[in-house]
DNA sequence: ATCTTCATGTAATAAGTTACATGATTAA
DNA sequence: TTAATCATGTAACTTATTACATGAAGAT
């Protein structure tokens, strides 16, 4: 049996609570995961297949009137599938990519405006991640205490790289005054 | 003219400074920017390729002693890509991956003390970052300014996590607690 | 009427890792 | 002599995104 990736495992993660469509997963994972593991569609509906040819999920048709539509619910295998990752001591995926903060990193050959330029644009980008974030504060709340403390976690995140960007930008802004006298 | 990945661009930027060789490129890759732009040789090599085809580095053979080797240099094509990207403003990637916080958000159906394994087990990884982050200090210093700017960003986030990793292991702990009396 | 949301899916493509193969040079 | 480092590369695979296609139901 081929092992799960962590996507399919977020899959069984969100059917432990309750059984959904895929377009109803996917949904619940742009309200909740996302910051931190974002899913396609193109992504999400090859993966419920082959959860369901595993046996960890149970696909059954629920038509809303003449709309066709799938329901996932796990499977008590998806279940103990679920809890063997979650208790897995394993190496787990980290990975970062910030293609901001890789432009930061040659702005040696910038101008000063022109680098100021690309921190601001980096922290344009993680005010709006928080501000994405802040609009599901309330969802998370009534969701159980660890969605919480993770959406917590990511506010958190994004206020670090803000002030962080607000730090360079007033740096670099009075290096350049004082090359100017 | 294809547009180029945000990792031929990293390339471009390292060769900016000076030459290297696709050994080399790694080995900077591996000591400045891989915390959150990672790049392997199944990537680079072929990149490199591709950026000769369109003329942005220029590769000259330069072996020592009896092994090959191809010293890449950047072009003023090379020099004119990089620059636009630099001052591009559109949208730049940004992504994160942390399975173990994945882990975290599903542990509601977990007991305390596995809940805290998977805590103590991302707090572990943010304090081996950290510590690989500490360990290029020095060379960071040793190279301009936003590398070393860029290095403590790195280490500011590895921080935060493992400060948030604590937390919420006090927070576990207590609750553990407070479920005995 | 028409726009939005619900709903499912695939094909093409992109981006990247892992594992492997090969072989020379240098340091212990 | 043996291990580490320098050096280059590819094939197979994995993971994921984007764009597209299709169409019903509900709201305005």
């Amino acid at each position: 049996m081929e092992s799960l990736t962590p996507t399919a495992r977020a899959l069984l993660g969100l059917l432990h609570n309750r059984a959904r469509t895929g377009y109803e997963l996917k949904a619940s994972i742009d309200k909740s995961v996302r910051f931190f593991w974002a899913a396609s569609y193109g992504q999400i509906y090859p993966e419920l297949k082959r959860l369901e040819e595993a046996g960890l999920v149970r696909a059954t048709d629920d038509p809303r009137g003449g709309r066709r539509r799938t329901v996932y619910e796990i499977t008590a295998d998806g279940e103990a599938a679920l809890r063997a990752w979650l208790t897995d001591e394993s190496a787990t995926t980290f990975e970062l990519r910030d293609e901001a903060l890789l432009k930061f990193f040659f702005a040696s050959s910038l101008k000063p405006d022109e680098t100021l330029a690309v921190i601001r644009a980096k922290r344009r980008q993680h005010e709006e991640r928080l501000a994405a974030l802040r609009a599901i504060e309330d969802d998370a709340k009534e969701a159980d205490g660890f969605a919480y403390r993770t959406l917590k976690y990511g506010i958190g995140l994004q206020e670090y790289a803000i002030a962080w960007c607000r730090d360079q930008e007033r740096e670099l802004q009075a290096g350049a005054a004082e090359t100017q006298r």
